[in-house]
Order: structure tokens, then C-alpha cells, then sequence
DNA sequence: GGAAAATTAGATTCTCGGAT
DNA sequence: ATCCGAGAATCTAATTTTCC
């Protein structure tokens, strides 16, 4: 099986091995090309007691040079995902964990922070999470590290809905790629288009039972409604967010939101975002102490968004000159 | 081969305080 | 009194994996 310049060897029995390596090398060095042992793995498995038990030592040769064993706790990179002696590993979160903390702690302005994570970071996730071993929890774990990380970035409160994060900047949401909804539905797209193929092997891989299984078991994942639809609907009919149903449509009203207009701060930005999605920073909010939520201008009232927006009188002046 | 254990998805319940 | 919405905790039922 080959990918661009990776590939694979399968091989029935352990002695055939190396006349099949001789012969690939010999096809490469033919072209001018050659395999590097140092980036080369080997993984060999050997029944025991019915049990299969990698074999520890180099076993194969590449040039002369022993290539590197995959024993039982190991993995290899292929193709983006981690392969070890029991087959394709499921990902683990702790790679995007990092990566967000270190876009985070890059200096950056808001907005270039969320471009690469909705450019480079989610989308360079996305292979990886279409994997036999993916879990619906496993997806909404990330999903949180994400929207964990657009609320810091944009300092928003802690119950701004899912929404907001998720649905695309066109029905006015902020348009970051909701792993949960998304990767099973693109799985199952992959996986369905994969079983209609005319080629005889892959249709008999495709029926299966093992993958038959997981076929069914990420179309049950993946639902029937595409995620981009639910997550307008919920948009549009969530009590906080049914206001945004106005800036559906019209790609100038949120065309700012993807690049910053000249001239702005990057805290400008966060500002409007806040105001857009109801995130403004007043103190009046549910997990602040009672006597903290004053306002801070006029001291009368509790300092809710809509109290400085029309009822306050520090702004009072400000609101009616305006003609 | 089948029982036991582990994992999974999904539902439910709770928290926070203001608005109605 | 009820709702808003996320997140956490807890529970149930279904399914998969492990173990003997």
C-alpha cells in the first residue's frame, strides 16, 4: 500500500521479508530513489498461546541496517495516525492541548489566534479523528478544549452557547468547526462512498463484519441532519442567540469577524464580538458576589448590559444627543 | 462459548442569578 | 414558578471487550 512517498508492506510469513524488501530496494534504487532504514519501522507478530505477541528484536533489514521493532506499548506515524502492534490507535487529546496552549501563548492578536485555529489547527485534526477507535466522547472532549479556548482568546462568559462558537459566520455564528457533529458525518460520507467502489477487494473489506460494524456505529454518530443546519437552527431559536438570525445572509455584517478591519485593536474586536454575542463585560452577571454587581457609574442599579446600554444615566447623555 | 467487566451514548438533575 | 445554557455529576441501558 502506498501513500505519496509513505508505504506499507504486507507480508504473510516472517521469512519472505526480506526477498520482498531486496526487491522493493532494487525497485527504488532502479529510479534513483532509496529507503531510509532510519525512518523505516518494523512490526512482527507471533502467535502465542492464542495470544498475538510482537516480536522485540530488529527483525528486518533494510541496506544492511536493522530497522527499528514496534513492541507491544510502541506506535508508529502513518498517514496521521499512530499505529502499534494492535492495529490504529485511537488519538488522544493531549497533542491539541498543547497546540492550543501554545497558540494561545503566542503573541498574536485575537482574531489571528482564531484564524489558525480554524485554519490550521482544527483541520489538520480533522484525518486523525476519522478513526475506528473515535468515540462521541472522545470528540466532545475536544470540543470543549476548543470552546475553551475561543472563550479565553475572546473573554467570553462561561454560558455563551455552543451556538455562537459553532455555527458558520454566514448565519452569524463564529464559524469553528464543531468536531462532535462534524467529523462523524464526514466519516460516514468517506466511509458510505468507500462501499460503493467497483474494486472487488475494497468491496470485501467494506462488507466485512468488523467494518461493517463501524460503519453503522459512526452513521449512529453522525445522525441525519447536517451539523451546519442544526447548528443554525439552534442559533436561531436559542433565547440569547435568535437575534444573530438578522446578520444571516448578509456576508458584509459578519465579514469583519474573519478579518479584522483596518484600524481596529485586537481588543476593538474582542469588543465587538462581545457586543454581537452578548458577551459584554459588565459586572452584573450570575457567578459574581452579590455586592460586587453594582454598577459602576451611577451605583443604583445592578450593572446588567442592558442597564448601561438604556438606563444608566452615566450614558444618558450620550444616548440622546445622538440625532 | 459465555459470563463478567468495562466502555459508551444518552438522559436526567443539579448549579449559578436575573428577567419575566 | 419557570426559564435561560454550559458543565459537571450521576444514572441507565446498550454494546463491546476481556477473561476464564
Amino acid at each position: 500500500m502506498a501513500f505519496a512517498y509513505d508505504f506499507v508492506l504486507l507480508e504473510e510469513e516472517e521469512k519472505s521479508v526480506s526477498n520482498t524488501l531486496a526487491a522493493v530496494e532494487g525497485f527504488f534504487r532502479a529510479r534513483g530513489m532509496e529507503v531510509n532504514p532510519r525512518k523505516s519501522v518494523g512490526l512482527c507478530v507471533r502467535g502465542y498461546e492464542g495470544r498475538s505477541i510482537p516480536r522485540v528484536q530488529p527483525v528486518f533489514r533494510i541496506g544492511g541496517q536493522w530497522i527499528r521493532s514496534i513492541k507491544a506499548m510502541d506506535s508508529f506515524r502513518y498517514l496521521g495516525h499512530q499505529v502499534g502492534s494492535f492495529g490504529v490507535k485511537r488519538p488522544n487529546l493531549h497533542a491539541l492541548q498543547m497546540m492550543l496552549e501554545r497558540v494561545h501563548r503566542a503573541p498574536l492578536k485575537p482574531d489571528q489566534k482564531l484564524s489558525v485555529l480554524r485554519q490550521y489547527l482544527i483541520p489538520r485534526l480533522l484525518y486523525g479523528f476519522q478513526n475506528p477507535g473515535v468515540t462521541g466522547g472522545l470528540l466532545t472532549a475536544a470540543d470543549r478544549l476548543i470552546k475553551r479556548f475561543v472563550k479565553r482568546v475572546l473573554h467570553f462568559n462561561i454560558h455563551t452557547p455552543d451556538a455562537v462558537i459553532h455555527a458558520a459566520a454566514r448565519y452569524g455564528g463564529l464559524g469553528v468547526y464543531c468536531l462532535r457533529s462534524g467529523v462523524p458525518f464526514t466519516f460516514y460520507r468517506r466511509l458510505d462512498q468507500l462501499g460503493r467502489e467497483g474494486d472487488p477487494v475494497i468491496r470485501a473489506v467494506m462488507a466485512s463484519p468488523r467494518v461493517a460494524r463501524l460503519v453503522s456505529r459512526i452513521r449512529q454518530l453522525a445522525g441525519d441532519v447536517p451539523p451546519d443546519q442544526v447548528w443554525k437552527e439552534t442559533l436561531h431559536t436559542g433565547q440569547m442567540t435568535a437575534g444573530l438570525r438578522s446578520a444571516s445572509g448578509d456576508p458584509a455584517s459578519s465579514a469583519w469577524l474573519r478579518a479584522r478591519p483596518y484600524g481596529w485593536s485586537g481588543k476593538d474586536l474582542v469588543r465587538a464580538v462581545q457586543l454581537r454575542t452578548e458577551n459584554l463585560p459588565v459586572v452584573g452577571v450570575p457567578y459574581n458576589p452579590q455586592p460586587a454587581r453594582q454598577c459602576k457609574g451611577c451605583h443604583q442599579r445592578i450593572e446588567s448590559l442592558s442597564h448601561v446600554l438604556q438606563g444608566c444615566p452615566v450614558t444618558h447623555g450620550m444616548r440622546s444627543v445622538a440625532k
